[in-house]
DNA sequence: CTCTGTTTGTGAAATTTTTCCCAAAGTCTG
DNA sequence: CAGACTTTGGGAAAAATTTCACAAACAGAG
């Protein structure tokens, strides 16, 4: 169990990522079932993920763990929060005040883990003015404008396909360099920018062809 | 370019899976643009894709291209369409009726592609006996009654995390075998259900995560 | 302080997935 | 119908990711 050398340089593999996620999850609920402290193994149990896995995983921000004991639990979250940048809250823009956008705007998952939407934006003019929930709704067209002042950097994007590479070079025209993306499209950006996107549709398919075998 | 054993046991990787539908969309646009036909590098190029990776995709399943020619968008849809298991209709249960549980079964995304909400449960009783948009809103006790009827195979989680395993295995027992679960948490089922987890909240730490680098 | 239990972190092996590459197949032009 | 292009399918190489397996680290009991 030697020291490495506190390398930010070394690219951390995607996948990892995705399972740190699960990782901060998973010790929350421990947390809040008042354990302090986890062996891999039991993490790994839980989340379905392998022991060595999460190891390794963690093993590329540093040494968390204390052999014959495990990982403490409060230490493991704030480790876990810091690597994922969740130490600060974030602002967030959402575009398109639809079904779907309405439904974001108010599930409260987001809130409790620091992602605040702070603005909605939408192209009917219907929309625009009112507030959805207490998230006031603007003009698509005043995205830029408004963002100025909110300097927010992540976006939603809730708006139909043949919207959403408008909705895109808005929020990134407007600053934003991270954007979720529910529309059933790629979207085009610089590759300076993350870009995740949330399919539905997509994810149906995909559980329509595990069904297909009988 | 040899004919293959139309195989039909080699194990098809998870990604491979997760592209088709991509392509599926791609192809639906592509014919929408009054397409004919298409290379695997013209899909590649709308889809970010690897045109080696799509064509190694699509042999997995037989040849469907034409050397010098490319794919027939038609025949290539319909074959997708097919291996996904999409020539049929689905119905659909929806466990959950607050706010994500209505903006989903509202959400016409579903329906466009053969998905259709047929009900939707939830524990309030406040809930229970109204419509959700023309879906009926039953007992979640009543589940598997109501899908002794129905005969869904799909079902979908939109409960808080503490209920997610319990509406899981409601699902399960009334022959459930895909559930699309949004509840932040991973649920157990036996290996013969699939699950696909749709966290938002991880999408949102993932995010986080590439925009913690300035 | 020694012996027994655990459990970590990590090279190395195994596996999986992606990409390269090119012969074969087909189109198109003249 | 020959020659120039284009594009597929798929074997083989490369790259990425996961899993194994074990020395080293530490706790706890006696």
């Amino acid at each position: 169990m030697e020291t490495k050398p506190p390398d930010g340089l070394t690219r951390i593999p995607e996948p990892t990522i995705e399972r740190l996620s699960a990782y901060l999850q998973c010790v929350r609920v421990l947390r809040a079932e008042s354990h302090q402290s986890a062996s891999s193994a039991e993490i790994a149990r839980r989340t379905g993920i392998h022991a060595a896995q999460l190891r390794k995983d963690l093993s590329y921000f540093g040494e968390f763990g204390k052999p014959g004991l495990g990982y403490n639990l409060a230490a493991l979250e704030a480790h876990l929060a810091r690597i994922m940048g969740l130490d600060k809250e974030r602002d967030v823009l959402l575009v398109g005040a639809g079904n779907l956008g309405r439904a974001l705007s108010s599930y409260t998952g987001f809130g409790r883990r620091g992602f605040r939407i702070v603005a909605a934006f939408d192209v009917d003019a219907h929309k625009v003015g009112a507030k959805m929930g207490d998230c006031p709704v603007y003009a698509l067209s005043e995205l830029k404008r408004v963002n100025a002042k909110l300097g927010a950097e992540v976006g939603i994007i809730a708006v139909p396909t043949a919207a959403a590479q408008a909705a895109t070079d808005s929020l990134v025209a407007a600053g934003v360099r991270a954007i979720l993306n529910f529309a059933p499209t790629t979207v085009e950006v610089s590759e300076k920018i993350t870009v995740r996107n949330v399919d539905l549709t997509s994810q149906m398919e995909i559980l329509s062809y595990y069904l297909r075998v009988e």
